[in-house]
DNA sequence: CTAGTGTGAGACAAGAATGTCTCACATGGG
DNA sequence: CCCATGTGAGACATTCTTGTCTCACACTAG
């Protein structure tokens, strides 16, 4: 029966061709639908049976990143705990989305046209309300504005993302450098 | 007769016609030759007589971008004052190079197999440096690595060049924005 | 006026990537 | 055993971009 192997196992077949797809994309962002094929072990025949296009592909690359994104904001709890734990945590939760984050955040540069994915919009508004919070609970200064702090999360995201994979920045220290440099800064202040 | 023009002439004609692809292609990274041949006010017959091809024309928007970026090093005289004012003066004089920058930053991105342009290793050494004297005068904190620094003084420039042109933060706030965050973080501290 | 030079416009072929299609093969259930 | 479904391989047309070429036109110096 058609309806029977459809649900189950084209399900774990999606993911696993998100995945390499993913994985070569963060590495080579114009690969080939071929390469892409390749990387998942199938033939482009049903690769494009699964994603009607490149753009349905890429699509579908945004909406892993932010289901993942997503998963990590639930997984920092946000809302327990002092505003700069919480961005530890968020940190630490969304690491190994950072490649795809970094692919997807390069990606939508050049989608300026287009509208871009509501999901999108809903991540900076829990991230924004995060910096808010700080700033009301007076933990975080006041003249950042939470935009620019969402902001500045991404690209320091993307940036170590890249110097990882450049090895300007070992594996182990992303979670620090991005964290110590957003939270404190570059200039040195007494221990309290 | 012809090696007379040539020298002055092309000159100016070069440059008018950089200047307006990197404005192009800061808001549009895959712009067509065609599209940046008009966007210059030149058929694309010309423009392919002044550039190869459109690596050629990357390779000189990527020597524009190194020599303005040298050009906003040396006006921001790093070797004087503190770190935090030489970074600050850093800031200031790049701004008007950060949409070519950030171009440049993600054109990098997938350039990843070939060896990049040697200008760039000269400018990580010369910001490096920079914060290196921060930290060897006790400015800077030591626990995050000059490298890592640079690349995320890059990475901030490139984030803050897209969240203006976005709207997501005023074009008058962009240095603040990325001087305050660099050197400051957003952790708010007593004033001293 | 005339020759030389640079430019714009457009035709043209080459190459790459995409989207679509067909066909043969394997596998798994009835 | 037989059939249906999904897959791989490959051919094919299409589209887009690029690089090259030719030709006509404007301008300028001699």
């Amino acid at each position: 029966m058609s309806h029977m192997g459809y649900g189950c196992l084209m399900a774990v077949d999606r993911e696993h061709v998100l995945r390499s797809a993913a994985a070569l994309l963060t590495r080579k962002s114009t690969a080939t639908m071929d390469e892409v094929a390749k990387a998942a072990g199938i033939s482009r025949a049903t690769l494009h049976r699964q994603f009607a296009g490149r753009d349905a592909l890429v699509r579908a690359l945004e909406a892993l990143g932010i289901a993942e994104c997503e998963a990590a904001l639930d997984a920092a709890r946000l809302d327990e705990g002092s505003a700069s734990d919480a961005v530890r945590r968020l940190v630490r939760e969304i690491e190994p989305a950072a490649g795809l984050l970094s692919f997807l955040y390069t990606e939508n540069q050049l989608f300026e046209g287009e509208e871009q994915n509501a999901g999108w919009a809903r991540l900076d508004a829990r991230v924004s309300a995060l910096f808010r919070r700080g700033q009301d609970s007076g933990e975080f200064r006041i003249d950042l504005t939470p935009a620019w702090l969402t902001e500045a999360l991404y690209g320091l995201i993307a940036a170590g993302a890249w110097s990882v994979h450049d090895g300007k920045v070992a594996a182990n220290d992303f979670q620090n450098m991005i964290v110590e440099l957003l939270l404190g800064g570059a200039t040195r202040r007494e221990e309290s």
